[in-house]
DNA sequence: AATCTATTTAACAATATTGTTTAACCACAC
DNA sequence: GTGTGGTTAAACAATATTGTTAAATAGATT
């Protein structure tokens, strides 16, 4: 008995039919077609397709939550070296979750309701990330390392740079087709400009 | 006899109703009853969804690829001062049309065929306005006005900075409501920022 | 051997959704 | 007045979709 192998592959072919599709375009048929499994299974296993949506939905938000904790490196490198690793890590972990926004946000638009379940935790979550981030941001100020700067705003700065990149990707990829070629070279051009356009927003004015 | 403002008014819940919930979450029926017509009138009028819903997406696409445009002000200006108006106008432009690059990019991704249809339409058009604005970039640089760059990677900027905002409004208001208190202080706030994110990538080093 | 769980097949029920048709109504134009 | 086109209402057909059920099989567990 592959009991476990069966509820994965529901899993995994729910995943990509949600993320591809959203919850009213994926099809409980579709996806047990693509499980490889019969139709009878899928509801065996998750009795509905809310059900099924939910744990896929759960599993991503949760990464989506975490994907932040990439930026908060508490290293003993320099704020500016520890911003651009946390660029880059976040860029990373974007890469290997390309679709991960986009699903988190449409589901949320057609069900504001969920959003307002973790409202408060988010606020929290953030709040305490950027209040710590703000004093390092200051100190560095006052040392004359950075400009001073808004931790809020460099941190949507930062996000913005690197998510739109991934829920406009077919769109993106067609602009910069032309000019990049690859896939992998438009990943790795987008990679540096992103911590580059951080960097100089946080250079000081010389004196 | 009303007839042109009960086809608006189905084109107009029609819009709102796909612009939430996509094309598979949007329903015929729910749509006439938001256009405060009978069932009947939406299939007399468009005869299907895919109808009604082409309708829509076409005025939608045609706007976005209008966004754009917003960044070609070849007034008399100098550049950095057009690049602020540029980006400040896509800013206002999205404002007005807040859910257009969701709307959009959803339905790609659900239906990949969609952009094909103008994929080479995207590339020659970016491409014209990219060649033209790459030259003025690289003339101010040679007179040490700004930093030299990448038109391309400059677009980008300026776009993810603008876009995602707007894309994932609903997460980075509950991000930020804390710190702005209201909707229209975070629009300002970033509206703000955005251009100088931007200004201060093409400061130039100081000699 | 008896039992339990995972599994398939097949049929079925319930509902939602899209789309059509028909009959009737009303206002305006000719 | 007659006809035309927009409109409503109601019923209907066709299909898709979700979800359930029953019967049979096979492996593993007891």
């Amino acid at each position: 008995m592959e009991s476990s192998n069966t509820e994965q592959n529901i899993l995994q072919a729910a995943e990509r039919e949600f993320l591809d599709k959203g919850f009213a375009g994926a099809k409980t048929t579709s996806i047990a077609a693509a499980a490889g499994v019969t139709h009878t299974m899928l509801h065996y296993y998750f009795r509905t397709k809310e059900n099924l949506f939910n744990k896929v939905y759960e599993q991503k938000v949760a990464l989506l939550a975490h994907s932040v904790s990439g930026f908060m490196l508490d290293s003993k490198l320099s704020l500016r070296l520890r911003i651009q690793r946390g660029i880059e890590a976040h860029f990373d972990f974007l890469s290997a979750n390309p679709d991960l926004p986009r699903f988190v946000i449409n589901e949320i638009i057609s069900n504001p309701q969920r959003l307002q379940n973790f409202r408060e935790t988010i606020a929290m979550a953030t709040g305490a990330f950027l209040q710590h981030f703000q004093e390092d941001l200051d100190e560095a100020a006052d040392r004359g390392e950075i400009r001073r700067i808004c931790a809020l705003n460099l941190l949507l700065d930062a996000v913005s740079l690197n998510v739109f990149l991934f829920i406009m990707f077919p769109i993106a990829e067609a602009v910069t087709l032309p000019v990049y070629g690859t896939r992998e070279a438009l990943l790795a051009a987008r990679r540096t400009e992103n911590v580059q356009v951080i960097l100089y927003r946080l250079l000081p004015n010389l004196p």
